[in-house]
DNA sequence: AGTGTGTGCGGCAATTTGCCGCATGGTTGT
DNA sequence: ACAACCATGCGGCAAATTGCCGCACACACT
């Protein structure tokens, strides 16, 4: 690990956009380990705010953010400096979303759960490319669906009924893979 | 705009790609009615010869093709002309290839079933309208699963065998999923 | 030819699911 | 206090899905 000195920076700058103060926090570490200059924001304004004070590089921001959406974000992002690269993430992906994403400029749209190396991948990505991300998806198919069922689960209190027909699966169903380990 | 090889037509060309010949007539008709001057193919090889004659201005192409996948067609039509507009049309939606297709220059991407003023629609869509709604929970779980082993397979360039072993599934497993619609 | 790998698919047992039911506990409005 | 309503936990059983076997075929590499 090498100190850096305070003003002059040469790691590359990346910010973070998540009203997820949690989750901000551990991708602000991981992506301190692998060598950015990492700050963060949770609201569309403190973004603008950290951008204009010091145009990041690279971007992560959350779709769904307090008020407005993450879209206008990236607008204004590229709009600051059009070689930002920046990649969208989102809890509950749509592809109406993810186009949209694309079209203003975000280099890459991904669904958490995401890790770090996922991310990076994705900012190196070039457009178009036929080349082989070779990431390491830690993921099973059984684990992401814990992962979702946690979360809707979470933004709905814990209510299995209410998550069940979210999630439009029957309750029992539910109750059932709740009681069991994420695979 | 510069004149196509042969146009003794002022009619903006289209070219219709789609492995179903019934969807193509029905859709060249639609589109003629429209005003376009249409041409189909079935096949990357058949677009690739008709698109060499006659440079087309717009086209919809679908994702699946026999053979290739209609991703490098967006490509070689891109590379042809990159004012060429371009729809993607897919039986099965899925964000991967939506992200893959807008970043190679598809001005939108659509899910059949569609009708051609869906498709004019897109047509006209210029850059990112930054305001999309975001629907709370698009997805169901089996969707998000969908979603993922799409992603993967895609990442893998479609290798079956490779993308059930990372996903630690059963390669007979996947083969059946894959058949189904996402739900 | 021989080896390795990927693919498509059939069949069958094991597991998981969908869907019913019922008893219980908490909340809300009257 | 009472009914009405909803969420929960769980049992049982038929229907669907998955795991795991096999086999044939295609393609690439040595």
């Amino acid at each position: 690990m090498l100190p850096t000195i305070e003003a002059d920076d040469d790691r590359p700058s990346l910010l973070i956009v998540d009203d997820d103060v949690t989750f901000c926090e551990v991708l602000a570490k991981a992506m301190t380990k692998r060598g950015f200059n990492v700050h963060c924001a949770h609201t569309v304004e403190q973004a603008l705010v950290l951008a204009e004070t010091c145009v990041p590089e690279y971007a992560t921001i959350d779709l769904r953010l307090p008020g407005a959406s993450g879209l206008i974000l990236v607008e204004k992002l590229k709009a600051l400096d059009s070689g930002t690269r920046i990649v969208m993430l989102t809890g509950y992906a749509s592809i109406t979303t993810a186009v949209e994403a694309i079209k203003l400029g975000a280099t890459h749209y991904l669904a958490k759960p995401v890790d770090a190396d996922e991310i990076m991948a994705a900012f190196e990505r070039t457009s178009g490319d036929a080349e082989v991300p070779i990431s390491t998806h830690p993921l099973s198919v059984g684990r992401l669906e814990w992962e979702y069922i946690q979360r809707v689960l979470n933004e709905n209190k814990g209510n299995i009924s209410v998550t069940a027909r979210i999630l439009n699966m029957h309750r029992r169903t539910l109750q059932r893979k709740l009681t069991k380990n994420p695979r």
